[in-house]
Order: C-alpha cells, then sequence, then structure tokens
DNA sequence: TTCTCTGCAAACGCTTTGCACGGAT
DNA sequence: ATCCGTGCAAAGCGTTTGCAGAGAA
C-alpha cells in the first residue's frame, strides 16, 4: 500500500494521518504475527526514534475505534492486534506462541448470532499445538 | 451439589478439597455471569473472613490447569471464570457489560479444527447488545 | 517431621493518565 | 490564538511471586 492510498484510508475515517500514525500502521499491515504494542514499538524505534510508547497504544486504540484494525484478545497477558478486519478466527499455539489465521466460512459465523441480540464483533479463538511444533 | 459430590470431584482431579477451594469452587458453580476472581474474593470475604486474595486466584489457577474450570477472556481488562465446561460460547453486552451462554452446535466447531493443527481449546466470544438493552 | 496450603506484602507488566511542550490550522 | 498530537513520567490495576507461618499427613 502506497503512501497515498493510504493517507486516503486515514481520511475516510477522519484520522489525522500523522508521520506517527501512518508507520504504527503501515508496520502492523506489514505483519502477519499479530503484534502486541509493544512489539511495534520496538520494531519502529528502532528505525524511527521520534516515537514513543504512549503514542503506539493511542494510536491503536484510535485505530481500533475506528474499526481501522482489531484487538486479538487470544492472549490473557497482552493485546494483539490485526490490520485484517475480514472475518477470521485464530489459533494460538501454545508451543510456539504463533498466533495463525483461521479461516471461516461465513455461513457458520450466521448461526452463531443468538435471537434478540445484535452482533457487532466475532471472536473465534482456538488453542492447541500447529503442525510445525507437532 | 452437595459436599460429598464435590469433594469428589475434586478427588477426581488430584486436588485436594481445602475449605478456600471448595467454598471458591461453590461459590463459582452457584452463579451464571462468569464472575472474576475479585467479584469471588469479594462476596466470599464477607460471609467467610478466613480468605485471602491471593488464595482465590491459585484455586482459579489450579482447577482451570485441572479442567475443571474454564477462563473466559473475553474482557480486555480481566480474566472471568466459567464451571461450564462444556463447549458453549459467550457473548458480551457491550451496553450492559453482562456475559451471556451462547449454545453452539458440535457440528460448528468441529469446523472450525484446521488441517494438520491440533486443538485443545475453543473459544467464541461475541460482542454486542443483548436483548434486554435493546 | 515433612510437605502442602494460606495469606500478607511487595513486585511485576501491560496499559492508561496527567501534564507540558510543540506543531498544525 | 486555539486545538490537537506527542511523549515523558507516574499512576493504575489485575495478577503473580516471595516468604513465613499454619495446618494436614
Amino acid at each position: 500500500m502506497d503512501d497515498c492510498e493510504l493517507i486516503k484510508l486515514f481520511g475516510h475515517h477522519n484520522i489525522r494521518p500523522t508521520q506517527q500514525r501512518v508507520a504504527v500502521y503501515r508496520c502492523l499491515a506489514n505483519r502477519c504475527d499479530h503484534p502486541s504494542a509493544d512489539t511495534i514499538y520496538k520494531e519502529l524505534f528502532s528505525q524511527f526514534p521520534v516515537l514513543s510508547r504512549t503514542t503506539v497504544y493511542n494510536t491503536f486504540r484510535l485505530l481500533a475505534e475506528a474499526g481501522m484494525i482489531r484487538v486479538v484478545s487470544i492472549t490473557p497477558d497482552e493485546q494483539r492486534f490485526d490490520a485484517d478486519t475480514n472475518d477470521h478466527g485464530h489459533f494460538l499455539c501454545t508451543g510456539c506462541g504463533r498466533i495463525t489465521d483461521i479461516p471461516i466460512d461465513g455461513t457458520i459465523l450466521e448461526k452463531l448470532c443468538p435471537d434478540g441480540f445484535e452482533v457487532t464483533q466475532r471472536d473465534i479463538f482456538l488453542n492447541g499445538i500447529c503442525s510445525d511444533c507437532k
């Protein structure tokens, strides 16, 4: 995703595309390991020392509230983030700790909505051993 | 569940049925609101002042490791616990904060297992507005 | 005695908050 | 001049750990 597209994306959500916010979002979108705020902070800080942990937290909260990213609460101790907002599940390997995306059949998700309830978010979290750790 | 059954249940998991542990488990099992450790501590402490927060945490960890209870990580800020270990989902109402059990069709859960992965735990978390808050 | 359990206090780690500075409008 | 974003430091909060005393086996 080039800068121009990114800035438009921020614009659509009415979020000012500051240097820090764009860097945080781009860094998240380039990874598929569902990093924590601290992981992103450390990666960016090494290349881009004008950045604080607070700003990473602020940015993730802002982007999550705007629906640009999703919070993945599969790990009990920290929040992880995902730039892919399409419906999918997550698998946490208790061996290596990696979080893998799980494709979910959309029709399965439809059935999960209980009568009279309005579902705004669906999370499917699996734990176990991934194929690499077996 | 009477004391005799409860003590047997502990025995099956090789966990000594101390006063505190039995009280914590019974208190959890009597509730359907998926309480936090602190909620249980406060409820028990009022009737049973020989109890510390540490013991509640210790007990929940022990029972969860033994598979007697489940940790419900649907709330980002704290762990919630559930004495019902059968497959079911959870719905967190963003209006009232209540966590409701969601029946899940077993055949749906089977389909969630990705090829080559060994799933030991499945969590289905939904967020939204419950029928009471609409 | 020996081992386990309990519980206080302190530590820990992730996240949020207070506040002042700097930049954009 | 006003508003918004940033970042340091400190606070907050749920949870875990260290350790000593009590209790069970």
